[in-house]
DNA sequence: ACGAAATACCACTTCATCCCACTTTTGAGT
DNA sequence: ACTCAAAAGTGGGATGAAGTGGTATTTCGT
């Protein structure tokens, strides 16, 4: 469980299925590590085109910045509406799944062939066709040069 | 219940309906939330185009703050005097639901279909048609840059 | 006392949740 | 490498809760 490093840290990709209620199960050795600070409960939300989840702690965190934002400034409560809005809140169910709930369905377009990447603090929920699409692109870009950059600057 | 983040927070959003009585379900998530402190009591008000509902301990809260403003300026007093005048105490009925009242629904040219939005230590609540025109405005806008600066800064 | 509106009460439908069964994969042991 | 056991992932039925619509009763202002 503790390994010296940081704790909480998602790797790798998994294929999941979607089933016909909308339940997708979260890869074991992502519940490990949640199991542990989270007590399996994520907050989810959606970015580029896929859904984040965060375990419950992480997303406490960027929580408390929230906090301290001025709250009857304009542009932050549009952005607090918008951010919020398609923040959910999900139980990992006794066999290890969660339900996506249908908004954040929609907007991944989340059919059945599902990709489950873990990304450092959260991971990512993806349709199958928009993955390989975005990693298409991604190819195009100049990712090499980020890494270039973090390892060698 | 006790979860070691910040207590009374909303989050997601939800299509609901307003029947021909003006009554509105609030999501069962909500209502949990909601039983805890403030027991069933909302004071609902309007703003930026929809309706805010703050648990009565929220707004108790914001009137404080409020105590602390310097009384006699003019923009204040204009403020204090739109957002008073519409705060309506409003509590849940047996079912889950309250009634909004009829000037707040003109306010926010409420009809049949809703969306109830979560947002941080309130939620709002909008007629489907100008969330979804409120949506588009803040897509233009440079809302992602928010997000950067939260959680890089 | 009357009409309008708010509240309480009840019925129905849909969907989330719980529970169990089945198949596939993983990994340990020989 | 093969076998077996355990774990992981998938599917579906049953149950209960959530959301919605409507009727009856009460309250309020006039």
């Amino acid at each position: 469980m503790v390994d010296g490093g940081i704790r909480v840290v998602f790797r790798g990709r998994y294929e999941h299925t979607l089933d016909s209620k909308g339940r997708l199960s979260i890869p074991a050795r992502f519940r490990e590590t949640l199991s542990g600070d989270s007590d399996g409960r994520l907050v989810i939300t959606t970015f580029d085109d896929c859904l984040i989840a965060y375990p419950y702690q992480e997303w406490c965190i960027l929580e408390e910045r929230i906090a301290a934002l001025p709250e009857f400034k304009r542009d932050t409560r549009s952005f607090l509406r918008f951010f919020y809005s398609s923040a959910s809140d999900c139980t990992i169910d006794k066999l290890g799944r969660i339900l996506v709930p249908q908004p954040l369905r929609e907007y991944a377009k989340l059919e059945k062939e599902i990709i489950v990447v873990g990304v450092f603090k959260q991971f990512e929920i993806w349709s199958k066709d928009m993955w390989l699409s975005a990693e298409k692109e991604a190819s195009k870009d100049e990712t090499g040069n980020m890494l270039d950059r973090l390892v060698f600057d």
